[in-house]
DNA sequence: CGAATTTCAGTGGAACTGAAATTT
DNA sequence: CAAATTTCAGTTACACTGAAATTC
């Protein structure tokens, strides 16, 4: 099927991207038949394990912009899957709150996001899905 | 820097897409400097590996698609890196050729390319980049 | 005052769809 | 006729910038 030139087959950000690419077009169909796009599932999982947090912090967490987290944090308000109340203590931040709601919500997603990594890592043994995200670790956190 | 949730940091998208953000952001830069995108570069390399191509071919191989080709294929004639003739013997076709400014334009964004990757493996052993390769392969011609 | 937060308006590269015109 | 190719118009998810209003 890939008749790429072998110059790019070789070349280690090309990879990165085909197979960044194969990815989001699991995750991506995985959460749309749940009408959810990967912010949406992103916000959810991170106040889950930390808490309530402001946008800003959310951002900095996920690596999501500012603008486009006002934008999601907003989409989800809208669901009923996140409360957005002012900071007493600090009135410029929004802390943002999973809802129960949102914590179903979020299991549900939880259970396709899974499932597409099954379909992606199919091709490799689990010694190497193990040795593919440390390989890949190492180049993200650097 | 990257305090994400433990649930994303062990998810193979998530990492695969960070990973593929970083390097999207050396070969960006590294090309910007030279006002090329990525696709400019992935078609002159096609081209120069395997000679004249139709933008059809072309799409299939590079995994680009067949609008983004017209434009792509547009621009790098506008800077006269390519030839865009009517295909004699097909003329559906346009045959796309590149011409000697594009094999010198090509050997400059070969060289800034090679150093993308070279800043982007930093963080990695050599063995560990050749199984990080070998892995993504497998990943991706699944 | 400077700095941080949120929000809005807008830009841009990339992946994509639909449709039309041409040719095989 | 169906199928392939090119091209144009438009869409979507995502990353980003600039600027304004508010608050610390």
């Amino acid at each position: 099927m890939d008749d790429a030139p072998r110059r790019l087959q070789q070349l280690p950000s090309w990879l990165l991207n085909r197979a960044a690419r194969a990815a989001n077009a699991e995750v991506h169909a995985a959460l749309a038949q749940a009408d959810a796009r990967r912010h949406h599932y992103a916000v959810l999982v991170a106040l889950d394990e930390r808490g309530p947090a402001s946008q800003a912090e959310l951002g900095r967490r996920l690596g999501i912009d500012r603008s486009d987290m006002a934008a999601v944090v907003g989409e989800l308000e809208a669901a009923g899957a996140v409360e957005r109340t002012r900071d007493a203590a600090d009135r410029r931040r929004n802390v943002v709150a999973l809802t129960p709601a949102g914590s179903r919500r979020l299991a549900a997603l939880d259970a396709r996001v899974r499932a597409a990594q099954e379909r992606l890592l199919a091709p490799l043994a689990a010694q190497e899905r193990r040795e593919l995200l440390r390989l890949l670790a190492a180049l993200v956190r650097r």
